[in-house]
DNA sequence: TCAATTGTTGATCGCTCAGTACAAAACGTT
DNA sequence: AACGTTTTGTACTGAGCGATCAACAATTGA
């Protein structure tokens, strides 16, 4: 026996959700804004995911498998030098931050800020991708200490995660200024520390 | 003629309101919640602060007077090594987030993510917070510079910049993660920058 | 064609939300 | 002790919340 097909496609659903709960948090967007986004009714809506926690964190992962994936392909070690592709990923995400107009950043650092600490699942799904950045620069980095471009007074992993850390201060100073100088002050200073 | 006094002291109740939104963020708050903890009843609550909202922007308020504030004191050029209190803010910080079993961070840096973008008011008083912050910091390293404790090839202001982002991601990254040495690791690698 | 299964729809559930209305209470002055 | 003023406690409001449900639709193997 098979049964009545669905009329979406989930990815296509989880995509609208995404928009959604990185526009406006998890707390303030309704199921009822989640029903007009997504074009589903109530009863499809949680038939398919069970409840608006799940589709958050459904969210979440789609966010690390198509918006955080294309970022760590982009660090993937090439022929070019490594401090300019690490110069670029911050200019980039700096024009794509102050571009948008509902300032919305990045999804998995609003989630730590919103919901880390109360939703177990959330942290550590925020956690992974944490990681999956990190190891990434990590081999990166390698790569260009051993072609002798960048300094080796740090580990790779040492540096990997001061960058890191400037690189996701970043995106939120971009929260809350315009000032490109200052926010360009934050790359030349974290690429001339490699 | 004289009217009734207040039972309550403003400056405490803020104090728990903002307790209270560092635990949950402000979405999650209800007003209930707020009533219970400050022990007051609805009709004084909303008597003297006229809503949530800006009871919230009060409590964002103080928590820059009270907590933000008691951090710029620290850093006040003194005597001692430039380094060492910039490396004791970042440290004596990862000790106090982790310590703490709520994991709430910095509540300028929550609001950032939940409402930046959506409230005006939120936006700018978390900027000013972080202006008072790259303010104290360029002061201190201008110092260092000036004694020769620090290299000058960043201007102050660039270093400071560089120091507040990866100070900011540290504070998020403690959020999602207990490791010490991963975090103590943006402490070595961004003091060493300087 | 119909039986079995799943998807869709929209009404509806019980609750909780932020905020309000209002009467009683607490004051210093007169 | 009576007055004007503000605070306080509480019941209440309408709206909106997340979630559920039953009736109905669509599918294909039997």
């Amino acid at each position: 026996m098979v049964a009545r097909p669905r009329e979406f496609s989930d990815a296509a659903v989880i995509d609208a959700a995404m928009e959604l709960f990185w526009e406006k948090g998890y707390e303030a967007t309704t199921t009822q804004d989640l029903c007009e986004r997504t074009g589903l009714g109530r009863g499809s809506l949680y038939n398919a995911f069970g409840s608006k926690h799940a589709l958050y964190e459904e969210s979440i992962k789609r966010y690390a498998e198509t918006r955080a994936a294309l970022q760590l392909q982009e660090l993937a070690p090439s022929g070019g030098s490594v401090r300019d592709r690490l110069r670029d990923l911050m200019i980039a995400m700096i024009e794509r931050d102050l571009e948008d107009p509902g300032r919305r950043g990045c999804l998995a650092l609003n989630a730590a800020g919103e919901t880390a600490g109360r939703s177990g699942e959330v942290t550590s799904l925020v956690h992974r991708q944490f990681r999956d950045l990190e190891e990434a620069l990590a081999a990166l980095i390698a790569v260009g200490q051993r072609t002798g471009e960048l300094s080796t007074s740090l580990s790779p992993l040492q540096a990997a995660r001061m960058f890191q850390s400037a690189y996701y201060g970043l995106r939120v100073l971009a929260k809350v200024t315009d000032d490109r100088r200052a926010l360009l002050d934050v790359v030349d200073g974290t690429v001339a520390a490699l």
